[in-house]
RNA sequence: GCAGGGGUGGCGGAGUAAGGCUAAUCGCGCUCGCCUUAAGAGCGAGUGUCACUCCGUGACACGCGGGUUCAAAUCCCGCCCCCUGCGCCA
């Protein structure tokens, strides 16, 4: 390990003093721009986050090995509010957090005092970041790196935000939003107790009249109005007599607030218990009819308006609830109710589902045998019930002119028309409530009012993203329709948030644009951030005039030099570099952002940038599981980036996040498949070693190899060829496969073969050049993938240069030799053979006998073959054929079962390996297989003789030769 | 629910685009052997299930059920299960 790690230092460390990332406009090379999304610094990476990264370099150093001129920068996200909620919480000495920082961040205990400042804590994880980017090696140009909160970053925004305003793609409107009353803070998921996404959810607010006041009952199924047989109130609960908006409304106390922040004018006039109300009358809305008001204690008077209304029919709730007040004596006499008039209320079915009766509450109820109102199975029931009625049912004759309708239409119509009538109004609540605000306090919805947004439902523009779509590639490219669907869906999206660190928008200062809306064009300021540094440009010059010239090219350098008091050539440089790099020719990230980040990054390239710049390809890939299990700080399961390095090493770790799941996958992290990457990353190293020992002529002429050292270098094509083909589509996994495993098989197959060759000078020196050669392959192949161990052996090996800085292999089609192959799995396919006998015959073998297949054999073969090339073969019409043969005449019968047998053989053959033996035409398979001999003898430790079947003086006493065919000498053993 | 991805041996996972070469590349695990003072590493061999007349033979096996075909893990239809995303959160 230590070992590895001088490794790593010495090559980073000679890399940056080389420049070697260090990426300027080049006319000579095509130019390759990569990037991937920048990180976020509220914490210091860990091995998942290694995985996009190190995609992302590989796919960097690739290209910078195929002769592209590769741009690949980085920067950091400081914009939004989790960093700023993660300060809070330090100072209000949050126990959790401090733990984590502690232990799994390994952040010293001194220094946790500096992060109340949230400022302070966002650099500090900024350099943690960095820091562990530089020590796995990536090939990054920082001389480009930016924050989004510099203050010229913040010009570019402001230009991208004016553009996307004139183009009316901004809007104003309300929106509502999970919220925390205390603190006066939206809330997101990173500011709950848990981490609970709030869920809003927008309720149906049916106005159900009593004597001048309105009951709102709240429902999410305003379809089921017409089966409404009763009110429910919680009696021991707080109800409010209030104005609401001018009308008299009765709602629960806990409302009241609620309602207020929804934008609606509440005054509370007066105070009761729900057990004032209980048995009077009230008019349904929609059916006119009288019913009663009931007393429930499952009725949640938090949950919206805790006035709800009884469906007995098709609300498990209701059912449970109904069944109970009705058997209840003493409860009907406390409320002095009317057992006649409570037991006359039955079930209303207005919903027919197949499979269910007209109550389908009550068959769910008595299905799961619930009893009782607090019993928790409800909510399944209640699930279930909804859930059926949603997808299959149809409303019955009672619901007026919504009957024949299917649940999921009639709901919405009815919700529309009752409020069109004004007979229902809506109301926002969370779903999954109770969520909490990390400060503890229960959190509302609230109606944020006169928000900004980026319109993405925009029609014309959502076209745009469609024709920018089309013409990417996509990595994988499954991910296609899920884009599509996404740019179909999306909407307005907030834009812009009160709170937070970031660029004020432009027209209006009041407001900061959020983390997802200053991040979709920045690969753009990637181009002119090293200018910006080197030549210290201040804000003020990046006016909108330098910044259009610059991105779109408008107006001139010198007009704008003028203006700004910036350089003419600096302009023109960055204009040039701006036009060098972009478009984008692709950007990294987890599939997570395909929803959010990559699509709003299509959306506005198109906004801003003419056609021709638009990204050209987007790559995501799955997480990293650690042993088979989701990464999670509760499970205590984080592996810190930095200290998975220092433990593994950088090379081993790179492969380990892209070796064991190609792209969609989640791959699986352990320290045991980290450990067996380092063995094998040692192994290399070993493998060199033995190799630097050996000489080796330069040159070696093709007459002096033998058939397997011609295999062996046949093969490596074919892994540089198909290792090639994976890299791209970007399919690591699978090109280190190659490269590392299926290389190596055949490498060690070689290793056995050459073993009991007889040395002499020549034969070795061969053997070193071809041991040579395949180093020379892997290094090149694996560099991308383990960049340190690679230049160390590269040097090691005498090779000039950086091997980042080498040429990938190209596959070589002359080198391919097909007998050469054809012989060799021939032998393969004996040497299996032969063991299949031995093992079934339990013979310990003194003596093996191989026999060719005739050479009559062989000429009706290729004759099969050349037959298959054109379509199917017909056995009788080819033997007529054969019957004009002179050779093949005299022996017709055997002829027949050989052909017969051979046509189906040829049949199931791929392709390719039909063409691949008519264009060797006779294997001269004696020769192929006396070659191998030496080898046979040792492999099987018996005394090895080839014949040919047509041999007269052949030593066969069980006549086995007769069952040879071409590519597969018959065996016999003893 | 909607959308996307997936379901193959003890495990991870190839194979599915172009149906037959293939019941399974490769890796891990496990068993046996070699090497070694020992361990590890390395090397070699074996390793789907069941049944039987058990050096062999047969049947069954790629989520489940149908279908197309001489032939299906692969094509078609229906169903079940798992994972991910669904917005103000980076």
């Amino acid at each position: 390990m230590e070992f590895l790690k001088k490794i790593e230092e010495k090559w980073q460390k000679r890399w940056e003093d080389a420049k070697i990332f260090e990426a300027n406009p080049d006319p000579k090379k095509p130019k390759y721009f990569v990037t991937v999304a920048y990180p976020y610094p509220n914490s210091p990476q860990h091995i998942g986050h290694a995985r996009t990264y190190s995609l992302a370099d590989v796919h960097a150093r690739y290209m910078r090995m195929r002769g592209y001129n590769v741009l690949f920068p980085m920067a950091f996200h400081y914009t939004g509010t989790p960093v700023l909620a993660m300060s809070k919480r330090l100072a209000d000495k949050d126990k959790d957090l401090i733990d984590d920082f502690i232990n799994v961040y390994k952040i010293p205990k001194e220094r946790l005092n500096e992060f109340t400042d949230p400022l302070a804590m966002a650099k500090y994880f900024h350099q943690e970041i960095k820091g562990g980017m530089k020590e796995i090696g990536y090939s990054i140009d920082w001389r480009r790196e930016f924050t989004t909160i510099d203050p010229q970053y913040n010009r570019f925004i402001e230009w991208q935000f004016q553009k996307l305003y004139k183009a009316g793609y901004i809007t104003r409107g309300s929106h509502p939003v999970g919220w925390c009353p205390k603190d006066g803070n939206p809330v997101g998921q990173h500011d709950t107790a848990g981490d609970v996404e709030p869920e809003i959810g927008e309720f149906t607010l049916i106005k159900f009249r009593h004597n001048g006041y309105i009951f709102p009952a709240a429902t999410l199924r305003p379809e089921t109005v017409f089966g409404v047989t009763n009110i429910w109130l919680n009696p021991e609960a707080k109800y409010a007599k209030a104005t609401v908006n001018g009308e008299a409304w009765i709602i629960s106390q806990e409302s009241v607030e609620k309602l207020k922040h929804l934008t609606r004018k509440v005054t509370v006039l007066e105070v009761f218990e729900g057990k004032t109300f209980i048995g009077k009358y009230a008019e349904n809305p929609a059916t006119m009819a009288k019913i009663l008001i009931l007393p429930a204690d499952f009725v949640d008077t938090k949950n919206a308006t805790g006035v709800v209304m009884s469906v007995p029919g098709h609300a498990p709730y209701d059912y449970v609830a109904l069944e109970i007040v009705k058997k209840d004596a003493s409860l009907l006499k406390e409320y002095g109710l009317s057992s006649e008039a409570v037991n006359s209320i039955n079930a209303l079915s207005v919903i027919e589902v197949a499979g269910y009766s007209a109550v389908p509450a009550g068959d769910v109820v008595k299905k799961m045998n619930i009893k009782d109102q607090s019993d928790s199975k409800l909510e399944d029931a209640t699930k279930e019930v909804y859930r059926h009625e949603f997808h299959n049912g149809k409303m019955r004759q009672n619901a007026g002119k919504y009957f024949g309708l299917s649940v999921a239409e009639a709901k919405d119509k009815v919700k529309q028309d009752l409020i069109s009538e004004g007979k229902a109004t809506t109301m926002y609540e969370l779903l999954n409530r109770p969520v909490r605000c990390r400060c503890g306090t229960e959190c509302i919805v609230k109606i944020f009012q006169d928000q900004w947004f980026i319109d993405y439902g925009n029609p014309a523009w959502k076209a745009l993203a469609h024709k920018n779509l089309e013409k990417m590639e996509i990595i994988p490219e499954e991910m296609r329709t899920e884009y599509n669907n996404i740019i179909d869906w999306l909407h307005e999206k907030a834009c812009a948030r009160k709170s937070g660190m970031g660029t004020r928008l432009p027209w209006d200062k009041d407001w900061i644009i959020e983390s997802l809306s200053d991040s979709t064009i920045y690969m753009a300021y990637y181009t002119i951030a090293k200018h910006i540094k080197e030549h210290k440009i201040p804000p003020e010059q990046l006016t909108d005039e330098t910044l259009d010239y610059v991105f779109l090219g408008i107006g001139s350098s010198e007009e704008i030099a003028e203006k700004t008091g910036l350089d003419a050539e600096t302009l023109e440089k960055m204009r040039g570099e701006f036009l060098h790099f972009y478009p984008l020719d692709s950007r990294h990230s987890a599939h997570e952002l395909i929803p959010n980040h990559l699509t709003f990054m299509i959306f506005n390239h198109t906004a801003i940038f003419p056609e021709s710049l638009w990204p050209r390809q987007i790559a995501t890939n799955g997480h990293v599981l650690m042993e088979g299990a989701k990464m999670s700080k509760s499970f205590g399961n984080i592996i810190p980036l930095r200290e998975g390095l220092a433990k593994y090493g950088a090379d081993p770790v790179r492969l380990s996040v892209l070796a064991t799941a190609e792209l969609l996958q989640d791959a699986d992290f352990s320290p045991s498949v980290a450990k067996s990457m380092r063995d094998r990353v040692e192994r290399l190293y070993k493998f060199a070693m033995e190799i630097l020992k050996m000489r080796y002529p330069e040159k070696v002429s093709e007459k002096s190899m033998t058939a397997i050292d011609r295999w062996m270098l046949s093969r490596l094509q074919e892994h540089i060829r198909n290792a090639t083909r994976s890299m791209d589509r970007l399919a690591v996994r699978k090109a280190i496969h190659t490269v590392l495993y299926e290389l190596e098989q055949d490498f060690q197959w070689y290793q056995k073969r050459i073993a009991n060759q007889k040395a002499n000078a020549a034969k070795e020196g061969i053997t070193a050049y071809v041991f040579n050669q395949i180093l020379d392959v892997q290094l090149r192949m694996l560099a991308p993938f383990t960049p340190h161990i690679c230049e160390e052996i590269w040097t090691l090996i005498g090779r000039e240069g950086f091997i980042s800085l080498n040429a990938w292999p190209t596959h070589d089609e002359s080198k391919t030799d097909i007998e050469a192959e054809e012989s060799e799995s021939l032998i393969m396919d004996m040497v299996e053979d032969t063991q299949n006998i031995i093992r079934a015959t339990s013979i310990a073998p003194r003596k093996i006998c191989y026999y060719v297949a005739a050479s009559w054999k062989t000429k009706a073969y290729l004759k099969i073959l050349e037959k298959a090339k054109s379509g199917e073969v017909k056995l009788n019409e080819i033997m007529k054929e054969f019957a004009a043969e002179g050779d093949l005449k005299k022996r017709m019968k055997e002829v027949a079962t050989f052909a017969s047998k051979m046509v189906k053989d040829v049949s199931k053959m791929p392709e390719k390996r039909r063409e691949n033996m008519l264009m060797i035409k006779a294997l001269d398979e004696k020769e192929v297989v006396e070659d191998a001999k030496s080898f046979l003898m040792q492999r099987f430790n018996a005394q090895i003789t080839v014949y040919n079947e047509e041999d007269e003086e052949r030593y066969d006493p069980k006549n086995k030769a007769a069952v040879s065919v071409p590519y597969r000498p018959a065996i016999y053993i003893e």
